[in-house]
DNA sequence: CTCGCTCCCTAGCGAGCGTTAGTCAGTGGG
DNA sequence: CCCACTGACTAACGCTCGCTAGGGAGCGAG
C-alpha cells in the first residue's frame, strides 16, 4: 500500500532530520535544498515527494520543538505546589532537553525570525507562554519568601537562556551526560534565585 | 580633499551601521545588499563605493566586536588579584557590553558561522581566548577556596551565555538601564560560583 | 571658469535559488 | 502476469542574489 519497498528511497522523516542537521549547522537561509538533497544522495526535486516547501520544513521543526518544550514543562510541574519543587523540575527538563535536542534548540533560537507570518507570531506566543510560566514560578517563590531576587523577569531570562545555551556547547561524545548537565544547571538556577543565600 | 560636501551622500560608517542593524534583525544570509541600500535610500551598486564586499562587512563587525570584548576584559581585570574581584569586574563589563552593543552581540553569536575561512577560525580562536580566561578565573577561585563549583567549565559556559543572552531581550527604551542589568547579572554569576553558599 | 575627484546612477552579467512539469523505472497487489 | 502507484529522474521556469562596467552630475581647489 504505502510501500517504501526494498528500493533505495527516502522517507519524510529522513528529509526532516537532514534539514534539521543542516539548518542547525548553517542556518535556514544559509542552507540550500540542493545541500539537503546531496546529503540524502538524491536530486533536489525529489525532495518534493516528501515535503511541500522549504518553509514547511522549518515550520514543522519549530512547531514540534515548541510544543515539546511546553509539554515537558507541564508534565514536570503539574501536581507540584512548592515553588522550589516546581522550579527544580521545570529547569531540569528544560536543561536536559537542550542537551538531548541540540539541533532543534539551535534552529528555533536562531531561525524563528525566518518563519513566515502569521506562523511566526503564533510560535512566539507559545514561547512566551513558557517564559511567563517560568517567571510566575519565581514570582510565587519570592512572594512565599522561598526565593530572593530583585527582578523575577531578569532571573527568569538568565535561567532560560543559560539552559538554551547548553545546545551550543554540549557534545554528545563528551565526558558528561545530559542528566549530569541538567542537574548542574538546575543547581545554578537555584543559586540564581537565591536559594543558597536563604538556605533550603 | 576627501569631501563629502553638502551633497546627499553616504559614509562607510553609515553602511556598516545599517548592515549591523539588518544583520542583527534577519541574519547575514537573510539580508540582501538591496535591503541595506534601500535603508540608506541609495541604489545597491552605490554601496560598493564604501565597502569591498558583503562578506567584508560581516568580517569588520565580528573583528571589531571580538577585539572589543577582549580589550574590555583585560582593562577590567588587570591589576586585580582576588578571584572574586577579577570575576566581578570581568562579568560586569561583559554583561554591560551586551546591553550596550546588542546588535553586535547578536550578529557575532548567530553569524560567525557565515564567515569565510580562514577568518572564521581566527575569530573563533579569539573568542576561545576570552572563554578560557574567564574559566581560569573560576578555576583559580576554586583552588583558592573562594568559589565552590563542581565544574569550572560548566559554570563559565553558564555565566558567559547568560550574559550574551542579554542582547536578545534587552530594550534600550525599557525601564532598566545597562548598568543595572550588568550589576544584577554579576550577582547571578557570583551566585553560580557559590559565593552565596560560602559567604563572602 | 575649469579641472579633477568623489560618488551616485543605469544596465547587465553569471550564478544560484526554490519550485514545477512531465517522464519513466521499479514495486507490490490482484 | 499485469496494472496502478510510488518515487526517483531530467529539464526548465522565473526570480533574486552579489557584483562589475561605464557614464555623468555635483563639488572643492586652483
Amino acid at each position: 500500500m504505502t510501500g517504501a519497498g526494498t528500493r533505495d528511497t527516502v522517507t519524510s522523516h529522513a528529509v526532516l532530520d537532514t534539514a534539521l542537521t543542516l539548518f542547525a549547522e548553517r542556518g535556514y537561509h544559509g542552507t540550500a535544498l540542493s545541500q539537503i538533497a546531496e546529503a540524502l544522495e538524491v536530486r533536489t526535486p525529489s525532495l518534493y515527494n516528501h515535503m511541500r516547501s522549504k518553509q514547511e520544513l522549518l515550520q514543522t521543526i519549530v512547531a514540534d520543538t515548541v510544543r515539546g518544550v511546553l509539554d515537558d514543562f507541564h508534565a514536570a510541574t503539574e501536581g507540584r505546589i512548592e515553588p522550589v519543587d516546581r522550579l527544580y523540575h521545570a529547569v531540569l527538563v528544560y536543561a536536559r532537553r537542550h542537551a538531548t535536542h541540540r539541533r532543534e534548540a539551535i534552529v528555533v533560537n536562531r531561525d524563528t525570525s525566518s518563519l513566515e507570518e502569521p506562523f511566526r507570531s503564533q510560535m512566539q506566543a507559545l514561547r512566551r507562554e513558557h517564559e511567563h510560566a517560568l517567571r510566575a514560578i519565581i514570582s510565587d517563590g519570592v512572594a512565599a519568601g522561598r526565593f530572593a531576587v530583585d527582578s523575577p523577569a531578569l532571573a527568569s531570562f538568565a535561567i532560560r537562556e543559560m539552559c538554551v545555551s547548553i545546545a551550543r556547547w554540549y557534545q554528545d561524545d563528551g565526558p558528561i551526560g545530559p542528566e549530569q548537565v541538567a542537574r548542574e544547571y538546575t543547581e545554578f538556577a537555584l543559586d540564581i534565585v537565591g536559594l543558597g543565600r536563604i538556605g533550603s
